[in-house]
DNA sequence: CTGTTAGCGCCTTCAA
DNA sequence: TTGAAGGCGCTAACAG
């Protein structure tokens, strides 16, 4: 049997409470006392039952995931995952919320954060724009003792706890070199859309993209970017237009969520010649590689993404370490072949 | 707050044990006393607190894993996974043990079997080869009340509870329809490599390659299949004579564990044309990825099959259903650029 | 058939 | 600075 609170009170001939205190590292102890019980704890190794104790404090951890709102279906996947965990957050005492904000909006973005922060919540995870006034509200969570995690987009110097999210630029490198190989020697240029050179992870996939690019035996065009702000419509007519004005196009890397309009556009086409990439397996980009217009995905599992932002807040906000290696987020390639059955929070 | 059985007692009118009784569709209630408690927990929307459940109850789930002996990477790693959940295994109130039996062997594998039933074990998770006394054996298991679980290799006629692996065939169309992609136009045949065809999972991956090569738009010559027994040497004789006989080899698909005699075999060429595709992300397949011996690698996640065996098993045990679309296994597809970092258990 | 009572391992008042 | 006692939500003896 596993050793528990009495063992230890007994080993170190003090009581309950005193164990207790620290185990917690709680104030009004004395040294001497303290020592005492920390030896008598190495002694049995004693491992806390965190069962147990969520049982007895019956304390509840409110999260906030701030997402931007609008049609961009990965976006809304990653709020289903958010509501469905929320489901069964009771059994691990959390309790979840969502707030939506314009996407793009770095001033309504700040207020959800100072929101989050008044009405003192154990942990905020929020999908981040690069600003400088970001950087400051995240500083003000940091202040009041609130841990604070970047989702998909990280702000690396803003003193964030921890990044949920894949590594951007291993994610263009992947796109880039997988374009190269099933290009092979076929000729032409490549596109590349995007939403907005103002995303940090729009910008790392393009620099690990244009890199594995370079590094190809074949040097191949990369066309400017097309930057379609993860719009429909935009994407559409950007798509279009460069599929009229490069007739020996061989490729496009899409990635940003701008697949709806990219599909739209590459539907009336046969040229089974063309190579395309997204990001995101979404309704959209799953029909599409079905039917072969679309010929790789790279996803972020959003699920595991929620879960592990989940774990690595409430982590922080008992003062736990988190495990790194746990915690990484895995860049998925897909094709039509290793398609995993879609799931209820696709969209 | 969530309502507790306090709660439901009150509602119902009954004491704390009638509600549990009830809860736990014990004997001893009258019908009317039932419908009464099931109306109150209906009515206050009440969900079991399960950490509370298992602590009240302080059972322990002894769950054995037997698995093949012998140097193969990936089962080791699988062990070593094993062990890994068996550190953290004391809070969800499993205890794992592993059993190593002779791979390829039935009868050894049956004995194990045996043996685990014989000790009344809470579940046993097995990787078994395909033969009648081990559907015999499963039989037995499942007469004596333990849940089972095939591991990696399936045994669908055997009536075990559930299997945890990644969908073989799939996984061999993955590998033909990549392969077909990077040889683009280039000519010459293909060889396959695999440990047995006594291994149902290994001919699964065949049937799926030889499809997706033949639904290729370019036809290509699969040579007749090499069996090592998963065994270095052998496998090192088979590709060595195999590169030796056929100068213009397009690629080669290993199924199986027989990677350190392939990439050794590989490793003195320069032929950079050669598309090679294995199974299994070891430390051969890792480095052999990174300097290029390996175009792709197909992955199952040994840390995750193993705490889905245990989710399932204690699941089975406890007589709760088990959320199928959570423990399906993914194929993961590696290329030199979405290489996780290296992992402390693989080898 | 049903209820009472005493824990599981831990935390938290409240006294001393 | 320390300890005693009660309770978190559930289960399991043992009575009735």
């Amino acid at each position: 049997m596993r050793p528990t609170v009495h063992d230890i009170a007994a080993e170190a001939g003090v009581s309950l409470a005193t164990v207790d205190r620290v185990l917690n590292d709680r104030p009004g102890v004395r040294g001497v006392t303290r020592a005492r019980v920390e030896a008598a704890i190495a002694a049995l190794g004693y491992v806390r039952d965190v069962a147990a104790a969520n049982l007895a404090k019956s304390r509840v951890y409110p999260l906030v995931f701030i997402l931007p709102q609008g049609d961009n279906p990965f976006m809304r996947g990653l709020e289903a995952q958010v509501r469905r965990a929320g489901l069964h957050s009771p059994a691990e005492r959390t309790r979840l919320s969502v707030v939506s904000v314009p996407a793009f909006d770095a001033v309504a973005l700040v207020r959800a954060i100072d929101a989050a922060i008044a009405e003192d919540v154990a942990g905020i995870a929020a999908v981040v724009v690069d600003a400088p006034e970001v950087s400051a509200a995240i500083a003000r969570a940091q202040a009041a003792g609130i841990p604070f995690v970047t989702l998909v987009s990280d702000l690396e110097g803003s003193g964030r706890d921890h990044f949920v999210g894949v590594d951007n630029i291993a994610a263009g490198r992947t796109a880039g070199s997988l374009m190269g190989r099933f290009l092979g020697g076929r000729p032409g240029p490549v596109a590349v859309l995007a939403g907005s050179m103002r995303l940090r992870d729009h910008r790392e996939r393009l620099d690990g993209f244009l890199a594995a690019m370079a590094a190809m035996p074949t040097a191949r065009t990369v066309l400017p970017v097309l930057e379609g702000q993860d719009d429909p419509g935009q994407a559409f007519a950007l798509i279009s237009r460069c599929l009229a004005a490069t007739p020996d196009l061989a490729g496009i890397y899409s990635l940003g969520a701008g697949n709806h309009g990219l599909v739209k556009a590459l539907s009336g086409r046969t040229d089974a010649g063309l190579c395309v990439i997204a990001h995101e397996l979404t309704a959209d980009t799953r029909a599409a590689l079905e039917t072969g217009l679309i010929d790789a995905v790279l996803n972020q599992d959003a699920g595991h993404e929620v879960r592990s932002a989940v774990r690595v807040l409430r982590a922080k906000a008992d003062g736990l370490p988190v495990n790194a290696a746990q915690e990484r987020i895995r860049l998925d390639i897909f094709i039509k072949d290793n398609l995993p059955p879609a799931g209820p929070d696709e969209e």
